[in-house]
DNA sequence: TAGATTGTTAATCGATTAACAATC
DNA sequence: TAGATTGTTAATCGATTAACAATC
């Protein structure tokens, strides 16, 4: 049982966008209080079929019963939210508020410890109790304290310049909102999230579907 | 040329999110005044192969010709950002002020043109310009303007009866940051951006690199 | 002209779906 | 027990890659 470590293919990138919504959906189900849940269920909740469940499940290693809190911890497991992550915010502009602010993050085990801003006016502010620090103090921060994961909502110029250093520093993850491609490497993991791509994606499919009316 | 109108099969998602990106990427080299682009200069851009670009290109009815006018006016055709796109924000929170500050989006001819909140202390207030009006008043407001998109960044729970109002109302597309799974139907397009999905998934990643060391 | 690049078909690869014996 | 559900293999389907003649 378990994912075999000689078995060095990642999973798709399918099925690791899959995972956090089988998990929200277990979350959800077993603050309803649901004694257990099926693959037909879970399968409706997320939109897909439940020989997709079953097969991501076997593919993920199986887990050894459908109850909600062994479902639960087993998806804890995969994504790795069993331990804590540490994160500083990189941009303290609107999106980066944002981000702090959303207090969800912290029941899944992730703590935003300090944002940086280049903005010296706010130098010394906080923001919901987060405090802002000088964006060329960042590369000490990162020497001196344990953080897994830089988010970035600066402009896009300075992205990957953010991402050297934080790799120099031994972040493992980087959470990019800038308008760049950062690529993963074998020293680090990123996720860009293009807000914009989304909504072109959005308005591609509106388009699509009115075309096909003509 | 063109998308065959009988061909009633919609484009793979996987190729519904690369668009945008070739159009990004198309964009910033129209503004560095290149004189002309290759697939593979685009594929390096975007991360993928000369191949797929080709082949995705082929699959949208193909492009005149490779210069970067042509390829952005082409691309702009293919994401609908020809017309105008008028849209509302639902919720005055910090992702909905995020959301509206973003003025990049004007530049595709996206406008934000009112905010909805349910707090009536902000009734009347602006953020950036844009007029905050009560959650109450929005069916009145979708009713009586051209709305195209309607952004959800409320709790989970309202999500779904927006949606239904806003299908009631003619909007075409739902821009959705609510974490509940919405679904597209034949009057309306969905997308949902789940941010903390996406934050798990980039915690899968890290986890699954860090198991394969051990 | 020669070299590079495209458009398009065919081959390969991988993900989803189907099937069904084993289990609950 | 009978009915439903799972775990797992096999079949199918679709997306990516390769190949190469036609074009730039």
């Amino acid at each position: 049982m378990g994912i075999n470590p000689q078995d060095k293919k990642a999973l798709s990138d399918a099925l690791a966008r899959r995972l956090p919504a089988y998990y929200r959906h277990v979350c959800i189900m077993l603050a309803e209080g649901k004694q257990t849940i099926t693959s037909s269920e879970l399968a409706k909740k997320v939109g897909n079929t439940s020989a997709q469940v079953r097969q991501d499940f076997f593919t993920c290693g199986g887990v050894e019963n459908y109850h909600p809190d062994t479902l639960k911890d087993w998806l804890s497991g995969l994504l790795g939210i069993k331990k804590e992550h540490h994160m500083v915010v990189i941009g303290a502009g609107n999106l980066g508020r944002a981000i702090i602010s959303f207090k969800d993050f912290n029941t899944d085990g992730f703590f935003i410890d300090a944002v940086f801003d280049n903005n010296l006016m706010l130098d010394g502010m906080q923001i919901c109790g987060i405090p802002i620090l000088p964006a060329t103090s960042l590369e000490d921060y990162l020497s001196a304290n344990k953080v897994d994961i830089v988010v970035i909502t600066t402009p896009a110029s300075v992205a990957e310049e953010i991402l050297e250093k934080s790799v120099k520093c031994g972040v493992k993850g980087i959470w990019n909102f800038a308008p760049v491609d950062l690529r993963s490497n074998e020293n680090i993991e990123v996720q860009n999230v293009h807000l914009s791509d989304s909504l072109l994606t959005l308005s591609f499919r509106m388009n699509e579907k009115n075309n096909w009316k003509e």
